[in-house]
Order: C-alpha cells, then structure tokens, then sequence
DNA sequence: CACTGCAATGACAACGCTGTCAATCAAATT
DNA sequence: AATTTGATTGACAGCGTTGTCATTGCAGTG
C-alpha cells in the first residue's frame, strides 16, 4: 500500500535543537551555524546576527559529543588523582578547574586510590572520551599507561612530583630535596635523636622518597634515626596522636619528629597538649604541606609548605599551552612556613 | 588520469583501532563486536572468543564519544559542587565516584564558586556533554537550570539539603531541624548566653538556614541570640580563631557559642587554648559536620555530625537505579557526637 | 570591461558507533 | 521429513557536527 514510512529511528531523544534547526530558522546552512558558534574566522556581522538570533530564539546548545566525534578529540581533560580524602588534591582540583573553566573545558575525574591496576582501568575510561589532555598524580605511572597516552597522542602533565622520568611533562617539588631540607632543619636547629613519622604503608610513595632522603641527610651528617611509626591506617589527625604516643612510649628520649604531612603533625601536636608534653622544648614536631589548620594551632607547627593549587594551573596551563608538545619540567619548590614546633 | 584518490580525511587522527578494525581482523561484522563490547546478551561464546582475542591483540578501546552521539546519552554524570576547598564536597565527590565507577560511569566536574551566573553557565557547559544524570549541590538551583535539565530530560538529583523544592529528587539533611538541635543542645546543658559564628557571608545559604533556625527555638524556649560574629573571608580554622577572639572582646560573658562549621568551631577552641579560657566550663563550645580533626583536638569537639560519603553514593545511586525517574527525597539524618567541649 | 583575488558561504561526506529490522542457522516439534 | 521456534548474526542508516573543497559575489586592477 506504499503507507507513509513511520519515522525509521524514533528514539524518544529530548528534541534538543540542532544546527539544522537553527540553520533553517536562519535562512543558513548548518556549516554557517556551526562557525558562527565556534567563532571561526570570515564570517560576516550579518549572518552571525542572522544566527545568533535564531540560535537563541532555540535556545539551541551545541551538542559537544558530535564535534567531539568529528574531530576526534574533546574540550575534555582527563584528570586522575589517588584520593579524595586528603586535603592536597582537592585543592590541586580546585587550580586545575580554574584555569580549565577559564578555557572553556571541563575536567573528567578519576579516582586511583592508590591502586596501579585501577589507576589504569580509570585512565582507559577516561582516554575513551577522547580528552584533548590527561593530568595523572605521580611519576610512576605504568608503562601500560604511557602506551594509551602514546596511542592517543595527547599531551600528559604528571604532577606533585619531579624526582623521575616522567611520561612528558611534569610539574611538582622534588620531594627528595624536601626531604634532605628537613634534616638539616632539624639538625641546625640542634636536634639530634630525630623520629619520623609515616602513614597508610607510605602511598603515596613520595613520602618514603622523602623519608629516605631524611635519613640520608641525617646519615651524610653524622646522625641516625632514632625511632619511626609508620602506620598501616589512611593518614589523619587521630592517627597522628596515635602513633606519637606510640613512638614517645618505645623511644622516650625522642626530641624532634618528621611528620610525612600536616593531618600527621597536628594530631602529634595534640597528643603533645594533652600529654603535658612542651612543644618544642621537649620534642620539636615539623610537618609536611603547610596545611590552613597547621598555622592555627596553639602551638603553630612548623611545616614545609607546598603550593597545591598553584600546581593545578600550572598543569592545566601546560596542557593548554599550544606548545604542549615539548616536554617540560617545572619544580615549584617548597618553603618553609616556621611556626613554634622546632 | 583517474589517479588512486588519495584518503579524502587524512586528518591526522592517532590511528585508534575502531570496531572496524577489530570486526575485520576476526572476521565478523561490526555490530557483533560492538555487542560484545557492550556485553549485549545473544552472543556465542564463540564469537565473543574470537572477538576479544582480535580486540586485544589490536589493543581496542571503545570510543564512547561515538557510542554517546548515537544513543544522545553518554557514561557520564555531571557533578556540580561550589567549591573544593571545603572539606565536606571532596567527600561527597568521593562517594559519588566510589559508586560511578563501579558501574562503569565517570563523573564530569563543574564548581560553581558560589556563583548563580557561574553555576548556569557550568550546567550548561556539562550538558553539552549528553550526561545521563546531573548531581547539584543545594536546592536552590536558577529556573534556568531547571529548564535546562528537562529539555534534555535526564534525571537530577540535588546534595546535602533537603529543605526546600527540588528540581527532581534531593539527598541530605535538614538545616532547619539541625539548627534547631543545636539550640537543644546547648540550652539543655543549661548554658544562657549563645552566640554564633559563621562566615563567608554565610555561603552556601544552608548555614543560614541553621542560624535561622537555631536563632528561632532560642526565642522560643524564651532565650535570645547574645553575640554574633559572621565573617567576611571564607571560612577556616585560623577564621575560627579571629573570630571568636574578636565575639568575645565585646561580649565576654558569652557562655557558648554554635559554629557554621567546623573548621571554625576548631579554630575557636585553638583560641580558648591559647587565651587560656576554659571548655567547657568557661565557654562551650558546638561545631558542625563532624570532621576528623574534630574528634582528635586536645579537648574533643563536640559537633553536629552529617554522612558527607555516603550523601555522595546515595545520589549517584538514585541517578544509576532504574526508577530514577519517581522523584525521592533521602533524608540521611545528622547526630550528636559528643565530645568535651559543652 | 574582462580578469584576478579574496572574502563569504555552501554542499558533501565522514567521524565510530548502535538501533532497527532482516537473514540465517540449529534445535525442537509435529 | 517438514516445519516451527528461538537464538545468533549481519546490513543499513543515521546520530550532530566539522574538514575539505567548490562556489558565489564583489572590489580592485590594468
């Protein structure tokens, strides 16, 4: 009977406006439409009226996902980090988000924890939206990892560290010269039975590059460690009291501590407070990060401090760079914030 | 000449194995790939055999951008949270990917800075990427972004109130009953002379809501709001500190005080450390979240305590669950955790 | 006035995938 | 043995956009 062909691929999609819609609305053709909405060259003040007229009369929204598919690659940029719960990534999100928004981007989240196998199952998710960039934690990451990238071609920043190979680029500290800092930190200061103090089986292993550069340093000096706590449990304040009590019931006569972070070196500090303990005259306490509650406490800790947010648009800038390609290393370094612990 | 037409795009796309590739190399067709990809049922074991060997073997990764043009829907889930550098959103952003990724899904992130402007704007952004749900944070969301949402007809869920109207389905707590506990709280035990401190001119509004609220049951157990201090600047511990130093100067006698939060609520007992003022027997003190440093503070805080993870995989559950479209609204409660400060 | 050159616009195809529907095949039934 | 059934597999088209190339129009040139 040759009926009228029902519409072939009825998918119930919200009826988004397209550039088609917006192009006969505006007497245009699409392509027009679409250089309008992306600012492209050679177009005149009359069809860019013509269009952003109809396109708002619409309210059409370009639909990401098919530039995405025609050009094969996104205003997306992949972001791994290990966790969540610690402080310093969310603020290296916050930098990285700033200056991502400021560029039309969007940041996609995965989340490690710490875990290598999942980190590149995530980064395999990620890579699948065609991000135009990844920002991944650590320099470590595996060589699985670097063959997607390679594959995708896209620029990779790694971040918080610099003190090995990194995939392409990198921005961070060197954790080692932190490390050493806080030894003859210490050490100038005339301490010389000096504790260190870990968490979380030392994940990231920057802290253990930084504890070994301690010791080291300590060694080159003349001076041995004199007691350590590294605790299997996720770093936080309680455990910091935890594992000072710990250490100061073994090794009494302790009279400084490395903390591996800040949450670590607070609660050691409270567990100085409420144990009678004086800070620094019977034990100096130095932490790491230079947190905002480290600088408040009664006591205010001294701490190596490093520059999250900063890292986060470096990075997002390195990405952004139209020299992208060329590899770089940028140490934003650290300093130290004294307060009244050592 | 009828010269070998060179490839008509040789955009120089990284050459990605497609389901063509993997297709051609097992010798079957390119939907059955793509069904095994997908883990679509009616499919031989077979087949599904000799189609991962092809894709390992060519290293295939699916590309989702196509996947999401053709089905107007993607793996992905826009998240929206005014800010990362309160403690409270990395933790929900950590729930909500703890169950995103288990179901395959990755979280697209927006932070809207406390911003109206900025927050439609991010929306709108992250729509373009044909999520298949939305997470904002409050909820009170522009109209604009209410429309938004229906045209593209996916389902939203709106964290950490559930005070007011949602777009669709809300997890969280009542503002308004905590606040109001609080003022229990404090006037059980018998303490008189309230005050409050907030800050970051009580952004988000859900601290206003608390203030309102605790200011309302004072009056109505017949007792009157003493001092109160809402700062400027956003909030922190060393905020905390100034702060309450600053409530105290001119109302000395004040004999508690209820925090926005506590980070605040920490850095007003740093304070009574320092000046050596008494909690709680000269001041109590009452927080809000119930964070980790709280419960490790030389005299333990007491603080309202909310479920901040689990808010986080409450919504990104109610987006995955087959009936996301019947809106919900999840109260997840908050409760005292007492500690010595009142 | 014919012609060149450039700016502005458009036609067309393709990006890689999946929904729809048709075709095939083996097992099960009569 | 003929037929039905359900499980597998495949052909085809199109999602909304943009790169490529062709076309148009118009000012400037000799």
């Amino acid at each position: 009977m040759n009926e009228a062909t029902p519409p072939p691929n009825a998918d119930l999609r919200a009826d988004r406006a397209t550039l088609r819609d917006v192009a006969r609305l505006a007497g245009v053709s699409e392509i027009s439409v679409s250089r309008v909405m992306r600012n492209a060259p050679n177009i005149s003040d009359k069809l860019r009226d013509k269009v952003m007229e109809a396109a708002n009369a619409l309210g059409y929204t370009p639909n990401r996902v098919a530039g995405a598919l025609k050009t094969a690659s996104s205003r997306l940029v992949a972001v791994v980090v290990p966790s969540m719960s610690n402080e310093v990534f969310p603020e290296v999100l916050d930098g990285i988000d700033a200056v991502l928004s400021e560029n039309g981007l969007s940041a996609v989240l995965g989340i490690s924890k710490y875990d290598r196998q999942r980190e590149i199952a995530v980064v395999r998710e990620l890579l699948s939206w065609s991000p135009m960039g990844l920002i991944l934690t650590g320099l470590n990451a595996d060589p699985a990892i670097a063959r997607m990238v390679q594959a995708h071609g896209i620029p990779v920043v790694q971040i918080m560290d610099i003190d090995g190979d990194a995939i392409h680029s990198a921005v961070g500290i060197s954790h080692a010269v932190a490390g050493a800092a806080a030894a003859d930190h210490l050490l100038d200061r005339g301490y010389r039975r000096p504790g260190y103090i870990g968490a979380w089986g030392e994940r990231p292993d920057r802290s253990r590059i930084r504890r070994e550069a301690f010791e080291r340093r300590l060694a080159d000096r003349g001076v041995s460690l004199h007691a350590s706590r590294i605790l299997p449990g996720q770093s936080s304040t309680p455990l910091g009291s935890e594992a000072l009590s710990d250490l100061l019931s073994t090794h009494p006569d302790t009279d400084c501590v490395f903390f591996a972070n800040d949450d670590l070196a607070v609660g050691g500090l409270f567990h100085c407070l409420r144990a009678g303990i004086a800070v620094p005259d019977d034990l100096a306490l130095l932490g790491f990060n230079g947190i905002a509650v480290a600088s408040a406490t009664p006591v205010k800790l001294t701490s190596i401090s490093t520059q999250r947010y900063r890292m986060g648009t470096e990075a997002a800038q390195m990405l952004i760079a139209a020299d992208a390609n060329r590899p770089q290393r940028v140490d934003l370094g650290f300093s130290f914030t004294l307060g009244d612990s050592t």
